[in-house]
DNA sequence: TAGATTGTTAATCGATTAACAATC
DNA sequence: TAGATTGTTAATCGATTAACAATC
């Protein structure tokens, strides 16, 4: 594109592809959901499956779903369609599926109790290797077939069983610590639930889910439909009516580095 | 950009924004982060706050920040920066968060149990009106302090309270027939916890949470470090290599209705 | 006034999509 | 061969970012 549009010389969709090797992101988090959906499509012994088909089960439109398989290899047959098992082990494998990843979930409350429970670990090639808990009443109890351990053994478990990941499910005011004794115990991949914003070196992924963050974005849509069938613009116009009540108020700068923690 | 460079006739970002009076979806994702370390700077009486400041709270860079806040008017001062209490207020505002949304949970068992311990809720505008389960033996349990009401009560419920925020934390194979009750009823909002593609009518918006995607796509860039570690280019040469068993089998197209849902 | 910081511009980057040549 | 469907192209769209003029 900076080289100019009409040169062929300019870089091709192949040679974009191939610099760092690199899938892009939203092509990555769409691959378990196509997953999925052929899994289940081995599960009823389906064969075949077209990209229109596999991209309606899966929720996307077929141009999308081709040009993310298309970064993976060419492992479908034109007139024909994809292979259903061959391609559940490509992406398996793509996902880094076909091998053991033992994680470890800390913060054994109501949360930390469902995804303890949940199936869907099992399934894929997630193994959970211990639960922690800095509550010491809890430690010994029985969650989801396994024993509740103490927080003084994280660093120790994660290092017998290389564990790589870790889940968070602490209250908010634990996490940051929480995160930072995994991170020092060698876990490279977080998924943090607590709804604080986790700072962690290079070289460590963190993702996270928040319950309360996706409430508030359907809330906004909700709201622009109850608006849409009033006015045309009722949202232009109380805007400008809206109280700038604190708008004098200057004041000097402050550091937020411990509101953030 | 469609209309070339160079004219000065090529519309604004001014024009572009006031089209249709859109936020875009990746503001609107990221105002409840602001909001939140906004509402830290607030609970200990932080009156201004820079853009760098917030942005470093929020785990995103300035510019991203002032970009996403200039969607929502100007409400900053020069060299001097945003007053916390009306930010935090004209963004609960326009996430629809000063009005009061009652949702009802669907599927009692460990995770929704869960979800309706999580504090999250409450603090913002959202409010547990039910808790619904088919199972009749959880009816009348109570469980953070409400009773578990049984199914059959569902679209009662949701008319006399007015709910248009419906969570889904069924099994799997629930979840679809929950959800048509749910837009039945008059629901346009749903939060699906359940690993499933659901298929709702046009003005009904649908937000997915999927534990078992997120580790997988942390389980992907998991898999890229031990690689990078190893040989340059390890990924391409082991693709070519592996088998190709299965591509022959080539066989009839399959419908997969049943499949997906 | 001098210093600070916003709001906006414009360039760049990445993702989506329709269309179709390649090919089974 | 005729029909079907992939893999790729190229256009479009949306999001990110650095830089800086406007302005408190």
């Amino acid at each position: 594109m900076s080289t100019g549009r009409s040169t062929p010389s300019s870089p091709t969709p192949g040679e974009r592809r191939s610099r760092g090797r690199g899938i892009p992101d939203a092509t990555v988090a769409r691959l378990p959901l196509y997953l999925r959906a052929l899994t289940a499509l081995s599960e009823r012994s389906v064969p075949t499956v077209s990209s229109e088909e596999l991209a309606a089960a899966a929720g996307v439109n077929s141009a999308k779903l081709r040009k993310d398989f298309s970064y993976l290899g060419s492992y479908g047959t034109r007139g024909v369609g994809y292979d259903v098992e061959y391609l559940v082990y490509q992406i398996s494998r793509e996902l880094g599926l076909t091998q053991d990843w033992p994680v470890v979930i800390v913060g054994i409350g109501n949360l930390g109790h469902a995804l303890a429970n949940y199936g869907g670990f099992a399934s894929r090639g997630f193994r959970v290797a211990a639960l922690l808990d800095a509550d010491p009443n809890l430690t010994g109890q029985q969650v989801a077939g396994l024993p509740v351990r103490h927080m003084d053994e994280l660093e120790e478990i994660i290092a017998a069983d290389r564990v790589s990941i870790g889940v968070i499910t602490t209250p908010p005011g634990a996490a940051q610590q929480v995160c930072d004794r995994l991170v020092a115990a060698g876990v490279t991949s977080i998924l943090n639930f607590a709804p604080t914003v986790l700072s962690v070196p290079d070289g460590v992924d963190v993702r996270k889910v928040d319950l309360s963050i996706e409430l508030q974005i359907l809330a906004f849509h909700e709201q622009r439909k109850s608006a849409d069938e009033s006015v045309a613009a009722p949202e232009a116009a109380s805007v400008a009516v809206v109280s700038r009540r604190a708008r004098e108020h200057a004041a000097p700068h402050v550091t937020l580095e411990e509101a953030a923690g």
